[in-house]
RNA sequence: GGCCCCGUAGCGCAGUUGGUUAGCGCGCCGCCCUGUCACGGCGGAGGCCGCGGGUUCGAGUCCCGUCGGGGUCGCCA
């Protein structure tokens, strides 16, 4: 090592003795005779004293040096409490630049205040020098802190990490797939894995009983902010277990990684069904860090005269204190709901003398504006929001709007890391419930999986799910953090019958389904075991874990929109002659086309 | 693909009802400074106001288009 010492790791026992240390120049405060360095490195960062002016002069921001001197208690009065190493100093007998460095397109050290904060595009774009800062510097390390933390845990119940493949057949789990040609094949592709779905089940059929894998999955579908197109999974199968098993493994992965930001998370975390979290929080991923919980109002608007509310579905919202709102926060709430697709959102306020105002009030009876303010436990100044008509989207719409109301109420308790499981979701749903086009759709049919095609049926609906989909739960199970689905998993089909039986209400075909996952229905011929597993998302979790909205915050090298990285300029034209070779625009003939 | 917001110096921002020379902070460069830690002082450089078109006597400012970024809905098992 170049270095003998950390430099964030002096104390004051160490004064007196010589050490080299080596890093990075965060600031220089240059007096003229005496100048000071903060020399930064992993470790932290201790302050240096350079007598010698005309080195002292040279060095400038972020210059990678090399120091030796000897360690010093600081002169009285001298000291920063604000330091960890601030008890003493190093005083310079030799400086070398080790590399000097140009200016800097954005102030890397983020002590103080300097200027406000950097924009992402700048950041992305210099991704290495964002790095060197100790926001972004944390989180990777706190990343890698995670995944240990996980590591451990599974090795401690005998799992097995394996790697599958990143150039394979596409899995049929709803998003596009990237696509790679293949040179010795021309017009074959391979597919990069949406997510190791397929292979984690032959390895349970390879008799692996304990697999997991941090998996790098790749989607290709239009971005968000919490989204790229090459994401992390923990992912994780277990032969011969039930939901119970899976749950469990879970929360203690679960606990050794909140514990990492001490925080305990408590065990057995809740539970509540997919219909509950649909009807309380117009949610399969319910943000319980707050209430507001929606309010069923379809059985007291039964005999309303007013048309809107003649819907098999009216639920209600409170927004607290949200009848002194301004007529214009009133229209903007119907601009917001519009935006979603919505009609609008019907409102009545409670006012602080009782009376309800606001135009629904007006086509509803006295007697169902009596007894209202109660039935929706609203208080006087409160706000009701309403939606009517379908009850999905309707709860949508109110589950949306009590986020909303949350945000801008900011009623919601920030520290909280409020965990559920949402279990007992519906095995399928209606095709045009969905998806309008086919292109994502598997299968053909009327129904399509809610999780995936290879999630089995809860034992009580093994007969009946084929001929009465619409009422099957699927033996799955999604974990839930702060509004946030963290991952999800299901106990899987294993029987090659049930599987047949499972794509055939989804409409599709014997030959289809031989073709498309022929491999994994011959598998199940030979002993498969009942098997069931979980993944979660590893940004997603390293973002919740660090603090940050973004989980471009906890990815080395993440995109931006458009799949677009700032930093290598990716995804780039080929040549001709790549082209060519790799043959991408290779002709296929009729017959061999198959479908995708 | 729809809708909303943003593009002004290396970075972060301001810029009046359209008005002549486009500012501020930080950074950068030079000089000075022997106890600073958001060091300080003096001086200086740096801008085709994203790009293209239009309106106007005159556009950073208004209009249209386009590119880039962010958000959101669709989409994302």
């Amino acid at each position: 090592m170049i270095r003998t010492h950390d430099a964030g790791a002096l104390r004051a026992e160490h004064v007196g003795q010589t050490v080299t240390l080596a890093g990075w120049v965060a600031k220089r405060r240059d007096h003229g005779g005496v100048a000071f360095l903060d020399l930064r490195e992993a470790s932290g960062v201790v302050q240096v004293v350079v007598r010698d002016e005309a080195v002292a002069h040279a060095l400038r921001s972020e210059f990678c040096i090399k120091v030796t001197g000897q360690v010093s208690a600081r002169p009285e009065g001298n000291a920063n409490p604000g330091l960890p190493s601030g008890e003493i100093e190093v005083i310079a007998d030799d400086l070398e630049v080790l590399s000097a460095a140009a200016p800097l397109p954005f102030p890397i050290d983020d002590t103080g205040h300097k200027g406000g904060d950097v924009g992402e595009e700048a950041r992305l774009k210099h991704r290495y020098l964002d790095l060197r800062r100790s926001g972004p510097n944390a989180a990777l390390r706190l990343r890698s802190k995670i995944n240990k933390a996980a590591r451990d845990v599974l090795d401690s119940h005998d799992f097995v990490e394996i790697e599958t493949p990143t150039l394979t057949r596409s899995t049929p789990e709803g998003a596009r797939d990237f696509l790679v040609p293949a040179r010795l094949q021309p017009g074959s592709w391979y597919a990069l894995p949406q997510s190791p779905q397929l292979f984690k089940q032959l390895l349970m059929v390879a008799g692996m009983e304990r697999y997991f894998q941090i998996a790098r999955c790749y989607r290709d579908e239009d971005f968000r902010a919490d989204r790229q197109p090459e994401f992390t999974q923990l992912d994780i199968e277990m032969s011969f277990v039930d939901q119970e098993d899976v749950i469990e493994l879970m929360e203690d992965v679960l606990a050794a990684m909140w514990k990492l930001i001490d925080v305990e998370i408590p065990r057995p975390l809740p539970r509540m069904t997919y219909a509950e979290a649909m009807r309380r929080f117009g949610s399969d991923k319910p943000d319980l860090r707050m209430g507001l919980e929606l309010v069923e109002c379809t059985d007291y608007f039964k005999e309303t005269p007013f048309r809107v509310f003649q819907a098999p579905y009216v639920g209600a919202v409170v927004m607290p204190g949200g009848a002194s709102q301004p007529r214009k926060k009133l229209d903007a709430w119907q601009e917001w709901a519009k935006q979603r697709g919505a009609k609008g959102l019907a409102y009545v306020l409670v006012q602080e003398d009782g009376e309800l105002t606001g135009p629904v009030s007006k086509n509803i009876t006295d007697d169902e504006k009596s007894g209202l303010a109660a039935h929706v436990d609203a208080k006087p100044g409160d706000c009701i929001f309403f939606a009517a008509g379908p009850a999905k989207s309707s709860r949508a719409l109110l589950g949306a709007a009590r986020l909303e109301i949350g945000r801008r109420g900011e009623l919601i308790d920030q520290s909280a890391f409020a965990f559920t499981w949402v279990v007992d979701a519906p095995m399928f749903e209606p095709s045009s419930d969905a998806v309008e086009s086919g292109d994502v759709a598997v299968g053909a049919g009327a129904w399509t999986a809610v999780h995936h095609a290879f999630t089995g049926p809860k034992p009580e609906f093994a007969d009946t799910f084929d001929t009465d989909p619409g009422s099957a739960l699927a033996y799955a199970y999604d974990i839930v953090c702060n509004g946030n689905e963290l991952g999800g998993g299901s106990i899987r089909i294993h029987r090659e019958d049930v599987q047949k039986r499972v794509f055939a209400v989804m409409g599709l075909s014997e030959a289809e389904s031989q073709e498309k996952f022929g491999f994994l229905l011959d598998a199940f011929k030979f002993g498969a075991p009942p098997h069931g597993g979980i993944a979660v998302g590893m940004d997603r979790i390293c973002a919740i874990l660090a603090g940050t909205d973004s989980i471009r915050d906890v990815i080395a090298f993440p995109k931006s929109g458009g799949g677009f990285d700032p930093l290598t300029a990716a995804p780039a034209p080929i040549t001709p002659a790549q082209r060519k070779e790799a043959g991408v625009d290779a002709v296929i003939e009729k017959d061999s086309a198959t479908r995708p």
